[in-house]
DNA sequence: TTGCGTTTTTGTCTAGGTCAATATATCATA
DNA sequence: TATGATATATTGACCTAGACAAAAACGCAA
């Protein structure tokens, strides 16, 4: 039923430059240079003005590499596998830390592989109701997020998939985020990312769970730089400031941003940082609140109102 | 109430250095350094490792330079005036362009800037109901946007301000959107932006227009890269591919965009591009239809109808 | 196990050079 | 007065190659 007719359809595509590629991965041009003088890979084929020309499967490759790297792994013990080693390797590491997809999750991303999307849409609609906000965004988005990433880094979704599933997603959650009643009881929560971060999934997945413990949620969308942060924070009179930071963040950045925002922001104002990046970091910065799953939201929450009350 | 103890807290950001300006402000480490060398701006200082250090004001300056390069400047003639001269030069520009701004508009700025986030969003809904959608969109939105974007420039308004505004804004448009019933008629249109563009405002704007006008609407979201969106045309059997550019968006990018979009693509699928960066060129693409403002919309979808009626 | 030096790994930054693509100015032509 | 072609200027993306700090991994003692 899945429409490959001969061979995988990624041949079709081009040869890119070093910065398509910075754009692409996310790796950056010094990366990309310093990579090749060191390990010998990539080897960029060189066009007539001999500037790097990478091959989609050097891509492809490279690709893998990132993902692994967002997992924790190093540079130097990846870059001499072959792609098929690669992918042993993440399937090894996935085995070995993750739990098994669910029935309910295959089934959603056989849908998004299918192209379903109204089926998708209407699939997710029902277990929305099926299990209530809270559990819906916990067991079913979360894995399935993650079940879809994997998908994509395998080969056995693309791009496009990927974006018609997010795009459902967050329509799913954003109508379900409409209809919970507005709370204007406290805290008061002020989500946001920092300004490389550009997904905003993750920030919308904590809105519905943080609304609907009855937190009053204002969110800036994506990418707000430092100090807008610290302004919309004190003029929005909030009592938290939420981040996520999915795992391409560079952790150098990560740690810098939340103490130099720790130091900016006013300190009865607390910060919550979330995210694939936040929970495989070894040392939890100091002063912040590390949520290592959107489980923990409401206790989280409980606690806040526990500590505000004695105050 | 606002704990500010001494002078207005924009003072409080510190020196950054040259990754954290390229994050910032989109503007690459190269270009940088080449400003420095070639315009003498911007100056910045040396850290203890003789790495570069800019200050505040100068990102501050920086940004402007940025925000006039996109109007279509070039960096030669901006380098060497003061900020305020760059705000005067802008003054002049936007007169000499915009038309001025109703009273809806200004009030609405106003909220945007007193950070009654509820009462602008109040506000909002009210006169999407007063005007319907196709007018709330184009009479109140696409002014609004123009309004709220020239405040930011002049230092009226801040990111975040800009941000919260935003923010409302596509809360009520998904919330419209939503409310349309989802007609499974022809024409089926893939709603997306190219890989540089980020901006979704405007896509979500046309995705309003469009369903209001019985258009079978996906959207893919930003950023889709070029093969992806022919797969996605393709596999959702669309008749459109609708493309949005905001005016940062580099010319001679969009014009190659297209072209080899167009190549791409069936011939059956049209190829639709709007948005600021689309009006201001001077040759448009041959076999794109260019749609310079929402009001053009539904003429352009029942022109569709009827060609596609006659053939 | 934990803590603390040492070594290796890694990516960001430095410098200045080259060149294609774009924009502007100038001049000729219909 | 337009339009078009041609020269010149501007601009930013890319190049090479080296230096070094921060982080991770390692070895070893307590």
């Amino acid at each position: 039923m899945i429409d490959t007719p001969l061979g995988p359809p990624a041949l079709a595509t081009a040869a890119i430059g070093i910065g398509a590629v910075e754009r692409e991965l996310g790796l950056s041009k010094d990366t990309l240079r310093i990579w090749e003088r060191r390990y010998s890979f990539p080897t960029p084929l060189r066009d007539a003005f001999g500037e790097r020309v990478y091959a989609p499967d050097q891509v492809d490759k490279l690709r893998v590499i990132k993902h692994l790297m967002d997992q924790g792994m190093r540079p130097g013990k990846l870059m001499h596998h072959s792609l098929a080693e690669l992918r042993d390797l993440r399937q090894s590491h996935v085995s070995a830390t993750g739990q098994p997809a669910s029935a309910d999750c295959t089934a959603l991303v056989e849908l998004v592989r299918a192209h379903r999307i109204e089926d998708l849409r209407g699939a997710l609609g029902q277990q929305l109701l099926r299990h209530g906000l809270a559990r819906f965004v916990v067991e079913i988005v979360a894995p399935l997020n993650q079940a879809v990433g994997e998908a994509w880094v395998s080969g056995d979704l693309k791009i496009f998939e990927e974006h018609l599933y997010t795009e459902s997603i967050k329509i799913v959650l954003r109508g379900a985020i409409a209809s919970v009643p507005r709370s204007r009881s406290s805290p008061r929560v002020l989500l946001t990312t920092f300004p490389r971060e550009e997904h905003g999934l993750g920030l919308l997945m904590a809105e519905a769970v943080l609304a609907l413990e009855g937190a009053h949620c204002v969110s800036l969308g994506v990418q707000t730089p430092m100090s807008d942060i610290v302004r919309a924070a004190v003029s929005q009179q909030a009592d938290i400031v939420a981040l996520s930071f999915s795992a391409a963040y560079v952790p150098g950045q990560l740690l810098d941003g939340l103490t130099s925002l720790r130091a900016a922001l006013p300190a009865g104002i607390e910060i919550w940082a979330g995210g694939s990046a936040m929970t495989q970091l070894k040392r939890p910065p100091v002063q912040i609140r590390v949520i290592d799953s959107l489980d923990s939201v409401g206790a989280a929450l409980a606690a806040w109102r526990l500590r505000s009350a004695a105050a």
